[in-house]
RNA sequence: GGACCAGUGGUGUAGCGGUUAACAUGCCUCCCUGUCACGGAGGAGAUCGCGAGUUCGAUUCUCGUCUGGUCCGCCA
């Protein structure tokens, strides 16, 4: 089709220029005489003014692809809201390329339709100028990822899609086998094995944009087919590995958004981040950090308090505003993460107020002053629990909230910073044994090696994540290279050997042969879009996306299939409950 | 598996134990030469998600159910 330049390309200096236009119409103002028309395509919105006397147009509704052939010409009033506001593009001839049903939704950044409806049209949806931001920031990103990696000696390698089910971790999302009746594929979670593998291959530095499927239920910021950046290198170590993968983040924010990041990046140890901020990925923005109590109280005569985590958080100037209804929507929220309770104080005319006084001695009470520096005003926050996980977790989810309610964050800032040096083991009551904290082949650091017969709980991992904004944007870790190692991981998993064999034997088996020390790291696509792009909902970054009960809206997937389908693939489908 | 919130013209909302179910936007017709979310006049368009119950009467109250959203569990 014949087309001269695009919509929102044109300024000032075209102005006299014979131009030949394609583009929906996003909105048609008849004034009689005089039309106009906003042509918009990719690149943005041009006016078009059209003399119906001249070009008959009364037959062109919204969303009608047209071709416009016509000369750019100055406007005297500018529209200082749209790039191509100076210039308007006078029509000699207007050609209706095809017409258009009227839209359930309007077609605008500020469209009012909910997110269901956008879903259901999502290729109306997808003409809107911020989604189309969002997966222009999408490209950008992979863009800047094929250009670092391949300038630092990476080759991009595509590992199956259909795989072996991995045993732990996320739920498969399982393929039946039509030539093996009764096995199946599993898609995978992540190339974990096989960038692994490919180490083992001797390829030194891998990456690919991968897809992974995980078969759990979603969130706002999770899908079950989403998108990672992996990388797998050789021969590193965390620093030389950690080091590399900062430059990749600095080209993804200059060539995504023209942001400048500092390098090196903050490195926080996991402990300090629960301890301090409540979270294994904290927002650094805003301060409110966790105080510890547990020597203000070391004497108390409250039950609730004689356990091992007692800590505190301090919101200024907000006690004369808080209610007993917001104290409860507070305790609301700490239930979620464990705590049976939380007890809250307030400073007025520089004394502590609330009816937890009467299990505070004179002492305690001038400690917890001084402790936490108590101003007129302040609300004091207290949790405790014999679980780390319950109370700093739990302080945590409070300390978000304040910084949402009293906006402590600045729009469009960036918080990135490493935390490292995770647990390798969690204790899994419902399993009655240790599970990975990350996955079992991450190499434990050297120095608690031993203590992995004695108390697995102390042993920690040569791990990271990458956390911006207060969201995991990527983790990874160093693997395991020495077999020796890697049996006495599986031992403290309690698996057997026949366990072993089954569950990852040509695994196990390709490290006889000769294995580099290798690690490597993920970087949530979506996730980093979405922190990229400056929204909180991963639907906004992704072209198709499911709803929170994992179907798509457009093509209600998953759906039926037919019963010679099913026959051929030896499955019959059981009685099971809607 | 669980908690909470929502479901009313095409779209987004308001409302209320008895209404002609309101508003905005979109749509249709007409008027308008400088709009840019144009303006003006008129019009069409809703069995108030579904089922049961309470009631003389339910869109409104109750219970159930379905759908959507947010969160907890889950996501090595």
């Amino acid at each position: 089709m014949e087309r001269s330049h695009y919509n929102g390309t044109l300024r000032l200096a075209d102005v006299g220029t014979k131009v030949t236009l394609v583009g929906w119409v996003s909105k048609r103002r008849n004034l009689g005489s005089i039309v106009f028309i906003d042509l918009r395509d990719r690149s943005g919105i041009v006016q078009v003014n059209v003399d119906p006397a001249k070009i008959n147009i009364d037959s062109v509704r919204n969303e009608y692809v047209i071709q416009v052939k016509g000369t750019v010409e100055a406007k005297e009033v500018p529209n200082k809201n749209l790039p191509t506001g100076e210039i308007e593009v006078v029509a000699d001839e207007v050609v209706v390329v095809n017409s258009a049903d009227t839209t359930p939704l309007i077609i605008a950044d500020d469209t009012d339709a909910l997110e269901d409806t956008r879903l259901k049209y999502r290729y109306l949806d997808l003409r809107r100028p911020c989604l189309q931001r969002n997966l222009m920031i999408r490209h950008k990103i992979t863009q800047a990822v094929h250009e670092y990696l391949d300038n630092n000696d990476f080759i991009e390698v595509e590992t199956p899609i259909l795989t072996l089910s991995t045993p732990e971790g996320a739920r498969d999302y399982l393929v039946p086998s039509r030539v093996h009746k009764g096995h199946f594929y599993a898609l995978p979670q992540s190339p974990q094995i096989s960038k692994q593998l490919l180490m083992v291959g001797g390829l030194e530095r891998y990456y690919q944009i991968a897809r992974c499927f995980r078969d759990e239920d979603l969130r706002a910021d999770r899908q079950p087919d989403f998108t990672q950046i992996d990388i797998e290198t050789s021969f590193l170590d965390q620093d030389q590995f950690l080091t590399l993968m900062e430059g990749l983040i600095q080209n993804i924010f200059r060539k995504a958004r023209g942001i400048e990041i500092e390098l090196p990046l903050r490195r926080m140890e996991y402990n300090d981040a629960v301890e301090i901020y409540g979270s294994d990925k904290p927002d650094t923005r805003f301060d409110l950090k966790l105080q510890d109590l547990k020597e203000v109280f070391k004497n108390t005569t409250f039950e609730g308090f004689k356990v091992q985590y007692v800590k505190g958080i301090v919101v200024n100037d907000v006690a004369d505003k808080t209610s007993r209804k917001n104290i409860d929507e507070l305790v609301d929220l700490a239930k979620k993460f464990g705590l049976k309770g939380l007890t809250t104080l307030k400073v007025v005319e520089g004394k502590l107020e609330g009816s937890f006084l009467k299990f505070m001695s004179e002492e305690e009470q001038s400690s917890l002053m001084s402790t936490l520096n108590l101003k007129n005003n302040d609300l004091v926050i207290i949790a405790a629990s014999d679980s780390q996980h319950h109370c700093c977790f739990g302080l945590g989810a409070i300390r978000s909230f304040y910084a949402k309610k009293l906006n402590l964050i600045k729009p469009d800032t960036f918080d990135l910073l490493w935390v490292v040096h995770w647990p390798m083991f969690e204790y899994s009551e419902e399993q009655q044994r240790y599970v990975s904290a990350h996955h079992p082949f991450t190499r434990p650091c050297d120095e608690d090696l031993h203590l992995l017969d004695e108390d697995p709980s102390k042993v920690y991992a040569q791990a990271y994540d990458i956390v911006i904004n207060g969201y995991e944007a990527g983790g990874g870790s160093l693997r395991i290279y020495d077999r020796s190692v890697q049996q006495k991981i599986f031992e403290v998993l309690g698996f057997s050997q026949e366990d072993i064999q089954r569950k990852f034997g040509f695994f196990i088996d390709a490290f006889k042969y000769g294995t580099p020390p290798h690690g490597g790291m993920a970087f949530g696509l979506d996730r980093l879009t979405m922190i990229l792009a400056g929204t909180d909902n991963i639907r906004d970054v992704i072209a198709f996306p499911k709803n929170l009960s994992a179907v798509c809206p457009m093509s209600q997937a998953p759906g039926v299939v037919d019963e010679q389908q099913l026959k051929d693939l030896g499955i019959a489908i059981t009685e099971f409950e809607k």
